[in-house]
DNA sequence: CCTACCGATCGGTAGG
DNA sequence: CCTACCGATCGGTAGG
Protein backbone atom coordinates (compact mmCIF):
# COMPACT_ATOMS: atom_id res chain seq x y z
CA UNK A 1 0.00 0.00 0.00
CA UNK A 2 1.43 3.44 -0.79
CA UNK A 3 1.75 5.78 1.89
CA UNK A 4 -0.47 8.01 -0.47
CA UNK A 5 -3.62 5.08 -0.13
CA UNK A 6 -2.82 5.02 3.57
CA UNK A 7 -3.36 9.15 4.17
CA UNK A 8 -6.69 8.56 2.04
CA UNK A 9 -7.75 5.89 4.19
CA UNK A 10 -6.96 7.84 7.31
CA UNK A 11 -8.70 10.95 6.06
CA UNK A 12 -11.61 8.80 4.84
CA UNK A 13 -11.55 7.04 8.85
CA UNK A 14 -11.67 10.64 10.31
CA UNK A 15 -14.41 11.82 7.48
CA UNK A 16 -17.11 9.05 7.34
CA UNK A 17 -16.96 8.24 11.34
CA UNK A 18 -17.55 12.07 11.81
CA UNK A 19 -19.77 12.95 9.01
CA UNK A 20 -20.85 9.33 8.05
CA UNK A 21 -20.26 7.95 4.73
CA UNK A 22 -22.97 8.93 2.70
CA UNK A 23 -22.57 12.28 3.77
CA UNK A 24 -19.17 12.83 3.20
CA UNK A 25 -18.15 13.86 -0.26
CA UNK A 26 -15.14 13.11 -2.50
CA UNK A 27 -14.53 16.90 -2.45
CA UNK A 28 -14.48 16.79 1.54
CA UNK A 29 -11.87 13.56 1.03
CA UNK A 30 -9.71 15.60 -1.42
CA UNK A 31 -9.98 18.93 0.41
CA UNK A 32 -8.70 16.90 4.13
CA UNK A 33 -5.95 15.81 1.69
CA UNK A 34 -5.04 18.87 0.08
CA UNK A 35 -5.38 17.56 -3.35
CA UNK A 36 -8.45 17.35 -5.98
CA UNK A 37 -11.05 15.65 -6.07
CA UNK A 38 -10.58 13.72 -9.42
CA UNK A 39 -6.72 12.91 -8.33
CA UNK A 40 -8.27 10.60 -5.83
CA UNK A 41 -9.11 8.04 -8.45
CA UNK A 42 -5.26 7.64 -9.39
CA UNK A 43 -5.36 5.30 -6.05
CA UNK A 44 -8.72 4.09 -5.59
CA UNK A 45 -11.68 3.00 -8.23
CA UNK A 46 -14.61 4.09 -6.17
CA UNK A 47 -15.84 6.12 -3.00
CA UNK A 48 -16.91 2.25 -1.97
CA UNK A 49 -13.32 0.88 -1.98
CA UNK A 50 -12.90 2.84 0.80
CA UNK A 51 -15.69 2.11 2.77
CA UNK A 52 -14.75 -1.80 2.26
CA UNK A 53 -11.31 -1.05 3.36
CA UNK A 54 -11.82 0.62 6.65
CA UNK A 55 -14.48 -2.15 7.75
CA UNK A 56 -12.75 -4.69 6.06
CA UNK A 57 -9.66 -3.88 8.26
CA UNK A 58 -11.82 -3.65 11.47
CA UNK A 59 -12.70 -7.11 10.97
CA UNK A 60 -9.45 -8.40 10.79
CA UNK A 61 -7.97 -6.14 13.33
CA UNK A 62 -10.53 -8.03 16.01
CA UNK A 63 -9.91 -11.28 14.19
CA UNK A 64 -6.04 -10.99 14.78
CA UNK A 65 -6.69 -9.99 18.35
CA UNK A 66 -9.27 -12.36 19.60
CA UNK A 67 -7.83 -15.75 17.19
CA UNK A 68 -5.33 -16.69 19.48
CA UNK A 69 -7.57 -17.07 22.80
CA UNK A 70 -9.19 -19.62 20.86
CA UNK A 71 -5.94 -22.42 21.64
CA UNK A 72 -5.19 -20.78 25.19
CA UNK A 73 -4.96 -22.49 27.85
CA UNK A 74 -6.23 -19.97 30.38
CA UNK A 75 -9.49 -21.19 32.09
CA UNK A 76 -13.10 -20.49 30.55
CA UNK A 77 -13.24 -17.49 33.20
CA UNK A 78 -10.50 -16.20 32.72
CA UNK A 79 -10.25 -16.50 28.84
CA UNK A 80 -13.37 -14.59 28.76
CA UNK A 81 -12.13 -11.66 31.14
CA UNK A 82 -9.45 -11.06 28.39
CA UNK A 83 -11.50 -11.76 25.35
CA UNK A 84 -13.75 -9.11 26.32
CA UNK A 85 -10.52 -6.65 27.77
CA UNK A 86 -8.86 -7.10 23.76
CA UNK A 87 -12.18 -6.52 22.44
CA UNK A 88 -12.54 -3.19 24.35
CA UNK A 89 -8.85 -2.73 23.60
CA UNK A 90 -9.49 -2.43 19.89
CA UNK A 91 -12.93 -0.85 20.04
CA UNK A 92 -10.87 2.12 22.07
CA UNK A 93 -7.94 1.74 19.93
CA UNK A 94 -9.44 2.14 16.87
CA UNK A 95 -12.71 4.25 17.61
CA UNK A 96 -13.40 5.59 14.01
CA UNK A 97 -13.08 2.89 12.29
CA UNK A 98 -15.35 1.27 15.20
CA UNK A 99 -17.81 3.45 14.29
CA UNK A 100 -17.58 3.10 10.62
CA UNK A 101 -17.58 -0.33 11.25
CA UNK A 102 -21.28 -0.71 12.85
CA UNK A 103 -22.58 1.98 11.31
CA UNK A 104 -21.54 1.36 7.23
CA UNK A 105 -21.06 -2.61 6.90
CA UNK A 106 -24.82 -2.58 6.11
CA UNK A 107 -23.84 0.12 2.67
CA UNK A 108 -21.41 -2.37 1.20
CA UNK A 109 -22.35 -4.31 -2.40
CA UNK A 110 -23.72 -7.59 -1.47
CA UNK A 111 -20.36 -9.69 -1.80
CA UNK A 112 -18.20 -7.53 0.88
CA UNK A 113 -21.15 -7.24 2.89
CA UNK A 114 -21.33 -11.17 2.43
CA UNK A 115 -17.38 -11.00 3.71
CA UNK A 116 -17.86 -9.01 6.56
CA UNK A 117 -20.88 -10.80 7.79
CA UNK A 118 -18.66 -14.27 7.46
CA UNK A 119 -15.56 -12.77 9.83
CA UNK A 120 -18.18 -11.18 12.37
CA UNK A 121 -19.68 -14.39 12.71
CA UNK A 122 -16.28 -15.95 13.04
CA UNK A 123 -15.76 -14.16 15.99
CA UNK A 124 -18.55 -14.51 17.59
CA UNK A 125 -18.27 -18.30 17.43
CA UNK A 126 -14.66 -17.49 19.30
CA UNK A 127 -16.35 -16.05 22.30
CA UNK A 128 -19.55 -18.41 21.64
CA UNK A 129 -16.73 -21.44 22.08
CA UNK A 130 -14.84 -19.96 25.30
CA UNK A 131 -18.51 -19.60 26.59
CA UNK A 132 -19.06 -23.33 26.03
CA UNK A 133 -15.47 -24.53 26.87
CA UNK A 134 -16.69 -22.91 30.26
CA UNK A 135 -19.50 -24.50 30.39
CA UNK A 136 -18.42 -28.20 29.85
CA UNK A 137 -15.48 -27.79 31.95
CA UNK A 138 -18.19 -26.65 34.77
CA UNK A 139 -16.67 -23.66 35.52
CA UNK A 140 -19.98 -21.84 34.23
CA UNK A 141 -23.77 -22.78 34.78
CA UNK A 142 -25.36 -24.66 31.47
CA UNK A 143 -26.92 -21.68 29.55
CA UNK A 144 -27.80 -20.31 26.09
CA UNK A 145 -24.47 -19.35 25.14
CA UNK A 146 -25.39 -18.12 22.13
CA UNK A 147 -26.97 -15.68 23.54
CA UNK A 148 -24.56 -14.94 26.49
CA UNK A 149 -21.95 -14.47 23.55
CA UNK A 150 -24.10 -11.58 22.14
CA UNK A 151 -24.69 -9.95 25.80
CA UNK A 152 -20.72 -10.22 25.76
CA UNK A 153 -20.28 -8.52 22.48
CA UNK A 154 -22.99 -5.88 23.50
CA UNK A 155 -21.31 -5.19 26.19
CA UNK A 156 -17.47 -4.14 24.09
CA UNK A 157 -19.56 -3.29 20.89
CA UNK A 158 -21.66 -0.24 22.88
CA UNK A 159 -18.15 1.22 23.78
CA UNK A 160 -18.01 2.75 20.73
CA UNK A 161 -21.13 4.96 21.37
CA UNK A 162 -19.66 6.37 24.73
CA UNK A 163 -16.25 5.71 25.57
CA UNK A 164 -13.87 8.73 25.03
CA UNK A 165 -10.23 8.46 25.64
CA UNK A 166 -10.10 11.26 27.56
CA UNK A 167 -12.72 9.72 30.21
CA UNK A 168 -11.59 8.54 33.71
CA UNK A 169 -11.21 4.88 32.69
CA UNK A 170 -9.33 3.22 30.41
CA UNK A 171 -11.55 1.05 28.24
CA UNK A 172 -9.48 -2.41 29.65
CA UNK A 173 -10.86 -1.21 33.07
CA UNK A 174 -14.19 -1.05 31.93
CA UNK A 175 -14.18 -4.35 30.12
CA UNK A 176 -12.49 -5.99 33.40
CA UNK A 177 -15.76 -4.55 35.09
CA UNK A 178 -17.71 -6.02 32.98
CA UNK A 179 -15.96 -9.18 33.17
CA UNK A 180 -16.00 -9.47 36.51
CA UNK A 181 -19.43 -8.98 36.60
CA UNK A 182 -20.62 -11.49 33.98
CA UNK A 183 -18.37 -14.04 34.91
CA UNK A 184 -19.98 -14.07 38.48
CA UNK A 185 -23.51 -13.99 36.50
CA UNK A 186 -22.32 -16.94 34.61
CA UNK A 187 -20.58 -19.00 37.01
CA UNK A 188 -21.88 -22.74 38.38
CA UNK A 189 -22.60 -22.58 42.04
CA UNK A 190 -20.26 -24.53 44.20
CA UNK A 191 -20.92 -27.83 44.92
CA UNK A 192 -23.86 -27.53 41.69
CA UNK A 193 -24.40 -30.56 39.70
CA UNK A 194 -21.23 -32.36 38.24
CA UNK B 1 -51.03 15.38 13.06
CA UNK B 2 -52.47 15.13 10.01
CA UNK B 3 -52.42 11.55 8.37
CA UNK B 4 -50.51 12.72 5.62
CA UNK B 5 -47.66 14.17 8.16
CA UNK B 6 -48.18 10.71 9.96
CA UNK B 7 -47.71 8.66 6.62
CA UNK B 8 -44.61 11.29 5.82
CA UNK B 9 -43.20 9.98 9.15
CA UNK B 10 -43.70 6.55 8.65
CA UNK B 11 -42.02 6.17 5.23
CA UNK B 12 -38.84 8.46 6.45
CA UNK B 13 -38.59 5.86 9.22
CA UNK B 14 -38.78 2.91 6.76
CA UNK B 15 -35.83 4.88 4.28
CA UNK B 16 -33.76 6.44 6.97
CA UNK B 17 -33.61 3.11 8.97
CA UNK B 18 -32.69 1.16 5.14
CA UNK B 19 -30.66 3.94 3.71
CA UNK B 20 -29.49 5.87 6.35
CA UNK B 21 -30.41 9.43 6.23
CA UNK B 22 -27.76 11.39 4.47
CA UNK B 23 -28.75 8.65 1.54
CA UNK B 24 -32.13 9.18 1.29
CA UNK B 25 -33.66 12.09 -0.90
CA UNK B 26 -36.65 13.97 -0.78
CA UNK B 27 -37.17 12.30 -4.42
CA UNK B 28 -37.11 8.76 -2.76
CA UNK B 29 -39.55 10.23 -0.02
CA UNK B 30 -41.71 11.67 -2.51
CA UNK B 31 -41.99 8.46 -4.52
CA UNK B 32 -42.72 6.18 -1.84
CA UNK B 33 -45.65 8.46 -0.97
CA UNK B 34 -46.52 8.59 -4.33
CA UNK B 35 -46.09 12.20 -4.63
CA UNK B 36 -44.14 14.86 -5.93
CA UNK B 37 -40.54 15.97 -4.11
CA UNK B 38 -41.99 19.56 -3.66
CA UNK B 39 -45.07 18.78 -2.22
CA UNK B 40 -43.36 17.28 0.67
CA UNK B 41 -42.88 20.88 2.29
CA UNK B 42 -46.11 21.46 2.38
CA UNK B 43 -46.08 19.07 5.64
CA UNK B 44 -42.42 19.92 6.91
CA UNK B 45 -39.94 22.82 6.69
CA UNK B 46 -36.81 20.53 6.11
CA UNK B 47 -35.99 16.88 6.10
CA UNK B 48 -33.99 17.52 9.06
CA UNK B 49 -37.61 17.98 11.23
CA UNK B 50 -38.02 14.30 9.74
CA UNK B 51 -35.44 13.26 11.36
CA UNK B 52 -35.46 14.71 14.58
CA UNK B 53 -39.54 14.12 15.15
CA UNK B 54 -38.37 10.29 14.82
CA UNK B 55 -35.28 10.58 17.68
CA UNK B 56 -37.06 12.59 19.40
CA UNK B 57 -40.41 10.09 19.43
CA UNK B 58 -38.49 7.41 20.44
CA UNK B 59 -37.15 9.16 23.27
CA UNK B 60 -40.11 9.73 24.43
CA UNK B 61 -41.23 6.29 23.98
CA UNK B 62 -38.16 4.97 25.93
CA UNK B 63 -39.56 8.00 28.66
CA UNK B 64 -42.75 6.88 28.72
CA UNK B 65 -42.25 2.76 29.53
CA UNK B 66 -39.18 3.20 31.86
CA UNK B 67 -40.59 6.36 34.23
CA UNK B 68 -43.51 4.79 36.21
CA UNK B 69 -40.67 2.13 37.09
CA UNK B 70 -38.56 4.51 39.24
CA UNK B 71 -41.17 5.04 41.61
CA UNK B 72 -41.96 1.32 41.87
CA UNK B 73 -42.24 -0.64 44.91
CA UNK B 74 -40.84 -3.80 43.37
CA UNK B 75 -37.50 -4.93 45.16
CA UNK B 76 -34.59 -3.41 43.05
CA UNK B 77 -33.60 -6.60 41.51
CA UNK B 78 -36.80 -7.37 39.94
CA UNK B 79 -37.33 -3.80 38.76
CA UNK B 80 -33.74 -3.95 36.78
CA UNK B 81 -35.28 -7.48 35.42
CA UNK B 82 -38.60 -5.53 34.63
CA UNK B 83 -36.46 -2.25 33.40
CA UNK B 84 -34.22 -4.27 30.86
CA UNK B 85 -37.61 -6.07 29.78
CA UNK B 86 -39.22 -3.00 29.31
CA UNK B 87 -36.33 -1.42 27.22
CA UNK B 88 -35.81 -4.21 24.75
CA UNK B 89 -39.61 -4.13 24.26
CA UNK B 90 -39.37 -0.59 23.30
CA UNK B 91 -36.33 -1.64 20.97
CA UNK B 92 -38.22 -4.56 19.48
CA UNK B 93 -41.75 -2.63 18.66
CA UNK B 94 -39.79 0.26 17.34
CA UNK B 95 -36.87 -1.55 15.61
CA UNK B 96 -36.69 0.90 12.88
CA UNK B 97 -37.32 4.32 14.77
CA UNK B 98 -34.64 2.82 17.12
CA UNK B 99 -31.98 1.99 14.21
CA UNK B 100 -32.37 5.85 13.60
CA UNK B 101 -32.24 7.00 17.15
CA UNK B 102 -28.82 5.34 17.41
CA UNK B 103 -27.19 6.16 14.10
CA UNK B 104 -28.46 9.58 12.99
CA UNK B 105 -28.89 11.36 16.51
CA UNK B 106 -25.57 13.20 16.30
CA UNK B 107 -26.60 14.81 13.00
CA UNK B 108 -29.24 16.68 14.37
CA UNK B 109 -28.07 20.78 14.55
CA UNK B 110 -26.90 21.48 17.85
CA UNK B 111 -30.01 22.63 20.02
CA UNK B 112 -32.18 19.79 19.10
CA UNK B 113 -29.43 17.28 19.38
CA UNK B 114 -28.76 18.73 23.02
CA UNK B 115 -32.44 18.34 23.72
CA UNK B 116 -32.15 14.62 23.05
CA UNK B 117 -29.00 13.55 24.91
CA UNK B 118 -30.71 15.31 27.63
CA UNK B 119 -33.28 12.60 27.58
CA UNK B 120 -30.41 10.09 27.09
CA UNK B 121 -29.45 11.01 30.74
CA UNK B 122 -32.70 11.30 32.34
CA UNK B 123 -32.94 7.59 31.05
CA UNK B 124 -29.83 6.13 32.24
CA UNK B 125 -30.60 7.83 35.32
CA UNK B 126 -33.43 5.91 35.92
CA UNK B 127 -31.40 2.85 35.61
CA UNK B 128 -28.81 4.11 37.80
CA UNK B 129 -31.05 5.04 40.65
CA UNK B 130 -32.16 0.99 40.64
CA UNK B 131 -29.11 0.24 40.82
CA UNK B 132 -28.56 2.55 43.35
CA UNK B 133 -31.70 1.10 45.52
CA UNK B 134 -30.04 -2.28 45.19
CA UNK B 135 -27.03 -1.65 46.27
CA UNK B 136 -28.68 0.98 49.58
CA UNK B 137 -30.82 -2.34 50.50
CA UNK B 138 -28.20 -4.39 50.50
CA UNK B 139 -30.14 -6.36 47.15
CA UNK B 140 -26.45 -5.59 45.12
CA UNK B 141 -22.74 -5.37 46.42
CA UNK B 142 -21.25 -2.23 46.45
CA UNK B 143 -19.86 -0.90 42.95
CA UNK B 144 -19.53 1.53 40.07
CA UNK B 145 -23.00 2.46 39.76
CA UNK B 146 -22.86 4.53 36.37
CA UNK B 147 -20.97 1.73 34.95
CA UNK B 148 -23.13 -1.27 35.40
CA UNK B 149 -26.01 1.14 34.30
CA UNK B 150 -24.19 1.59 30.49
CA UNK B 151 -23.52 -2.06 30.83
CA UNK B 152 -27.47 -3.01 31.18
CA UNK B 153 -28.46 0.14 28.20
CA UNK B 154 -25.56 -2.04 26.06
CA UNK B 155 -27.28 -5.14 26.72
CA UNK B 156 -30.68 -3.45 25.98
CA UNK B 157 -29.46 -1.15 23.16
CA UNK B 158 -27.49 -3.82 21.07
CA UNK B 159 -30.57 -5.48 19.91
CA UNK B 160 -31.17 -3.03 17.43
CA UNK B 161 -27.95 -4.31 15.70
CA UNK B 162 -29.10 -7.71 15.42
CA UNK B 163 -32.59 -8.53 17.15
CA UNK B 164 -35.32 -9.71 14.40
CA UNK B 165 -38.96 -10.20 14.89
CA UNK B 166 -39.40 -13.70 13.08
CA UNK B 167 -36.43 -14.76 15.40
CA UNK B 168 -36.87 -17.94 18.07
CA UNK B 169 -37.20 -15.70 20.98
CA UNK B 170 -38.92 -12.61 22.02
CA UNK B 171 -36.93 -9.99 22.69
CA UNK B 172 -38.60 -9.72 26.43
CA UNK B 173 -37.37 -13.11 26.78
CA UNK B 174 -33.90 -12.17 25.95
CA UNK B 175 -33.83 -9.68 28.03
CA UNK B 176 -35.18 -11.97 30.66
CA UNK B 177 -32.20 -13.98 30.17
CA UNK B 178 -29.52 -10.90 30.29
CA UNK B 179 -31.32 -9.97 33.24
CA UNK B 180 -30.90 -13.01 35.18
CA UNK B 181 -27.36 -13.01 34.60
CA UNK B 182 -26.77 -9.25 35.46
CA UNK B 183 -29.08 -9.76 38.57
CA UNK B 184 -26.72 -12.51 39.70
CA UNK B 185 -23.56 -10.62 38.75
CA UNK B 186 -24.99 -7.74 40.87
CA UNK B 187 -26.20 -10.20 43.81
CA UNK B 188 -24.79 -9.21 47.37
CA UNK B 189 -23.15 -12.59 48.59
CA UNK B 190 -25.43 -13.75 51.09
CA UNK B 191 -24.39 -12.93 54.92
CA UNK B 192 -22.30 -10.54 53.61
CA UNK B 193 -21.55 -7.04 55.62
CA UNK B 194 -24.59 -5.08 56.19
C1' DC C 1 -50.28 19.16 -4.09
C1' DC C 2 -47.80 20.39 -8.76
C1' DT C 3 -44.47 22.50 -12.14
C1' DA C 4 -40.65 24.77 -12.72
C1' DC C 5 -36.99 26.34 -11.19
C1' DC C 6 -32.49 28.33 -7.95
C1' DG C 7 -27.37 27.80 -6.63
C1' DA C 8 -24.52 24.08 -5.44
C1' DT C 9 -22.87 19.97 -5.44
C1' DC C 10 -22.88 14.69 -6.18
C1' DG C 11 -19.53 10.47 -7.60
C1' DG C 12 -16.93 9.51 -11.28
C1' DT C 13 -14.22 10.15 -15.80
C1' DA C 14 -12.19 12.56 -19.92
C1' DG C 15 -7.54 13.74 -22.35
C1' DG C 16 -2.95 15.19 -21.47
C1' DC D 1 5.64 2.96 -19.75
C1' DC D 2 4.74 4.50 -14.73
C1' DT D 3 3.02 7.64 -10.78
C1' DA D 4 0.60 11.32 -9.43
C1' DC D 5 -1.78 14.78 -10.47
C1' DC D 6 -4.20 18.89 -13.42
C1' DG D 7 -8.40 21.79 -15.15
C1' DA D 8 -12.60 20.78 -16.96
C1' DT D 9 -16.56 18.50 -17.46
C1' DC D 10 -19.89 14.22 -17.73
C1' DG D 11 -25.07 13.07 -16.54
C1' DG D 12 -27.87 13.60 -12.47
C1' DT D 13 -29.48 15.07 -7.93
C1' DA D 14 -29.41 17.77 -3.54
C1' DG D 15 -32.59 20.83 -0.33
C1' DG D 16 -35.49 24.55 -0.81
Amino acid sequence: MSQRLADILEASEALFSEKGYHDTSMQDLAEALGLQRGSLYAHIRSKEDLLYAIVDRGADEFLRVLRPLAASDLPPDERLREALCRHAGVVAQNLRAATVFFHEWRFLEDKRRARILAKRDAYEDIVKRILEDGVRTGVFRPHDTALSAKLVLSAGNWLYQWYRPEGSLRAEEIADVYASLLIEGLRAPEGGAP
